[in-house]
RNA sequence: GGAGAGAUGGCCGAGUCGGCUUAAGGCGCUCGCCUGCUAAGCGAGUGUACUCUGUAAAGGGGUACCGAGGGUUCGAAUCCCUCUCUCUCCGCCA
């Protein structure tokens, strides 16, 4: 949610922004309903002040054993018209609201304009591709000749988009998370928790899924609980509402959950193998931080889920979303690209975004610097640290031999008893 | 699932036949005084949001907020309804 007071003065830098973010929006509207708001909201609060006064006079005169009647009938119909008033104001509110909520966030100066996909930037890559003397094959190949991915056992219990591990392949997943948790908390000061998989409405509309992005969402029948779609929710509404002191911040915070998706909308694509599922494992990385230094944090948020690729000795490339691809909340978002030989392509395994107040002014998560007595807005950042399917993904196309067995990345055999290969 | 109790400011905790409660009192915190230092003692202050006014900053006025929402009333922390959460006991259960 962006602040009132900024797109009231700043109505044709947030038109921009909307066309940037090839968005059409007219403003005009928000900006109607903020004066009929305010224009209401000086009546009624006036006659709220006449029956205060009226209400202690009212007292008194009953204290006094004198006779009220007269001002009593008189503030019923003051009354009346407070409520008329109220209820207009509260009309009001909530069509701004309703409209506030709705606005993207505005895209930092140093984001690229841009149409779509295709003009994101690449800012850096790393490393090369694996020197593989035989065609690389795609990971569902790899995955159900080895024995460890099924595919359609899980389509029979559950449906598409689903896949069952065995053996050797659900221990891989789970060294992934476990490594890429240890290097977090470990290495990068991040502090380990283990949110509910399961939210309310108002935590998702304080990050910004809800009330937009609904069909992304899976919602338990009769109770207002969804699925997470990322730990992001769960975890950056962990101060919602709360007001932090300076010196606790910044906060960093890792979690692993698993992300429900229900994918509307990608009928068709990516239908082979773990790259698109309603399901999939995610370790997730959180800041909270003071305003001034949200883009250092940008750039550290960055780097720590670029050390888990590195680790791994996985090629990847990191993009800058342009303004047409940038997501709702987001002000500033870095993509990591892995590459995946099998597919022979770039495909991203973790986000990394700057939120700086926009998730904040919705969750009302606020900070006190020392010794003042007015507070202010936190800036939120997150990023995947990583996608684990995809990591898996990843590690099966990236260290395939030509026998059909896998090796286990080095930095994962101590997670995995040593194991060097994983072969039938 | 059954029965009961409860939710008040940073914390503890009063306040239900509606109106001197502008939310008592205590703790904590901040500032000041006092004292070789510390503690104790004394004094003052101590929430959030919106809005109007004003400004270099400040300040001042008003409204709302006693779990959430609705109702009754001239007036609600207080009465009524719905919901959420917490606690105790019983049952079931990993």
């Amino acid at each position: 949610m962006l602040d009132l007071k900024f797109v009231r003065e700043n109505v044709d830098r947030v038109g921009q922004m909307l066309k940037d973010r090839q968005m059409a929006m007219d403003l005009k509207p928000l900006l109607d309903l903020d004066e009929e708001r305010r224009r209401i909201l000086g009546q009624v609060e006036e006659l709220k002040h006449r029956r205060n006064l009226a209400s202690d006079e009212i007292s008194r005169l009953k204290k006094e054993k004198q006779d009220a009647s007269a001002r009593i009938d008189e503030m019923r119909e003051v009354s009346q018209e407070i409520k008329g008033l109220d209820q207009e104001l509260s009309t009001i509110e909530q069509q701004f609201r309703d409209f506030l909520l709705l606005i993207p966030n505005t895209p930092h100066a140093s984001v690229p304009i841009g149409k779509d996909e295709k003009d994101n930037p690449v800012v850096k890559t790393w490393g090369n591709p694996p020197a593989l003397n035989f065609e690389p094959r795609p990971h569902w190949e790899i995955g159900e000749s080895l024995g460890i991915l099924d595919f359609e056992r899980a389509a029979r219990m559950t449906g598409a988009r689903f896949a069952l591990y065995w053996g050797m392949g659900a221990a891989l997943e789970r060294a992934l998370i476990t490594f890429m948790l240890d290097m977090h908390t470990q290495h990068h000061g991040y502090t380990e928790v283990l949110p509910p998989f399961m939210v309310n409405s108002t935590s998702l509309l304080g990050t910004g899924q809800l009330p937009k992005f609904k069909e992304e969402l899976f919602k338990l029948e009769g109770r207002d609980f969804f699925l997470v779609p990322t730990a992001e929710v769960p975890v950056t509404n962990i101060h919602a509402g709360e007001i932090l002191e300076e010196e606790e911040l910044p906060k960093l915070y890792t979690a692993f959950t698993p992300c429900f998706r229900s994918e509307a909308g990608s009928y068709g694509k990516d239908t082979r193998g773990l790259i698109r599922q309603h399901q999939f494992n995610k370790v997730e990385m959180v800041k909270f931080v003071q305003p001034e230094t949200s883009y250092d944090a940008l750039e550290s948020l960055l780097l720590n889920a670029e050390a888990i690729l590195q680790a791994l000795n996985l090629h990847y490339r990191v993009v800058t979303l342009c303004t047409g691809d940038l997501g709702f909340s987001a002000s500033k978002t870095y993509d990591i690209e892995v590459w995946l030989p099998g597919q022979n392509t770039y495909r991203e395994i973790s986000s990394c975004s700057n939120f700086e107040d926009f998730q904040s002014r919705r969750a009302n998560i606020r900070f006190r610097r020392k010794g003042q007595s007015k507070t202010e807005l936190v800036h939120t950042l997150n990023g995947s640290g990583l996608a684990v399917g995809r990591t898996l993904v990843a590690v099966l196309e990236n260290y395939q031999q030509d026998d059909g067995s896998v090796l286990v990345p080095p930095a994962l055999r101590p997670y995995m008893r040593n194991l060097e290969k994983i072969q039938k």
